[in-house]
DNA sequence: CCGTTATCTTTACAACGGTAAGATGGCGGC
DNA sequence: GCCGCCATCTTACCGTTGTAAAGATAACGG
């Protein structure tokens, strides 16, 4: 516990994930985090630089965090993608932050080498699926990408039929299957 | 021209979609649409009565847009998911307003009736196509929705590689095809 | 033990969203 | 043709926010 607060970047990062999780990111204040962690309202700008640089530490750690899951998952399309949806749920304010790149600096160093790890570790296993079907790689990738995607952001905003029952990963992995079955 | 100023309603609208489409709707502010407007900035409240008030009514027409996007698309799942992204890219900012409930009225009556509109061209043309397929409804017609939905989210944040090219409607027919071929 | 430096506080300012009261002017009723 | 009504817009004001600048505080290294 190095200074003062002990880890005040910490502690911010994981008051604006409660707030986002519980009242999405367009109301986010800084004082509000600042309050919560019981410091002065002036006192992230340190750590942060800025309103916008407490989401792109937010989204950079998302990033990585996915990447690490997909890893996880393995090869397999289908469970790479409930892995994807899954991670999308677990971090619902992580998730919603990443791809809403006009409320953080998407050119941070750090954020674009995380992308570009969970990028990587996304078409690896799609590329492995490609090559056992046959399929082209770049049009299969994309596609399974924005099923997964489409599928957690729509779960996220609750724009789903609610017929689908409570578990995500179940119901991502029948979705999921859709595509590679014939 | 009823009033004073001719049509503030409108004029705010489009000034709201100018703004988001050019920097996001993140830092979009009241009083900057009403300075474009030439009014003063209490003026918008009268007629959207808040500023998530001006963003309900952006996304309110936006469900209706879409749904009439879809219904001139037909019942073929391919075209409707080429009009779903043509859609989405045509009203950027509508489409980027809709999927972020959070920051407008959900619940406004205007809204939920265009969203059920919509919704119901969506689903028609699942129906038709799993009618002449043989497959699951419920589950196929998540999975499409989900594909298009996310291949239109990713291509708005740049998220997809480079490489598809310049033509949205092409790349989005070659991805949604995959859905339905074995 | 002392100075350096990272960390945090205090103070200040402009912009914002929202409210309330007053001004403006088009429109229908007489 | 005139008057009152009411939708529309303006002005003034309040509390909050993000950000910058300057000063205080305390851990750490020499």
């Amino acid at each position: 516990m190095p200074y003062h607060h002990g880890d005040l970047r910490r502690a911010i990062l994981d008051a604006a994930i409660e707030s986002i999780s519980a009242h999405g990111s367009a109301g986010l204040s800084l004082r509000e985090l600042s309050r919560r962690a019981g410091v002065s309202h002036a006192a992230p700008i340190h750590h942060f630089g800025d309103k916008a640089g407490v989401l792109t530490a937010l989204a950079a750690e998302g990033y990585e965090l996915l990447a690490d899951a997909l890893a996880a998952a393995g090869d397999e399309f289908v469970e790479a993608g409930v892995a994807y949806v899954r991670f999308a749920v677990t971090y619902k304010a992580h998730f919603e932050v990443m791809f809403r790149p006009d409320a953080y600096h998407p050119d941070d160093p750090a954020v674009v080498t995380a992308r570009n790890r969970a990028r990587e570790a996304l078409t690896a296993g799609v590329h492995a699926q490609t090559a056992r079907t046959g399929r082209d790689a770049r049009v299969t990738g994309v596609a399974a990408w924005s099923l997964v995607h489409g599928f957690a952001t729509l779960w996220q905003t609750g724009a789903l039929p609610a017929d689908l029952g409570e578990d995500v990963t179940a119901s991502a992995r029948e979705v999921a299957k859709v595509l590679f079955t014939p």
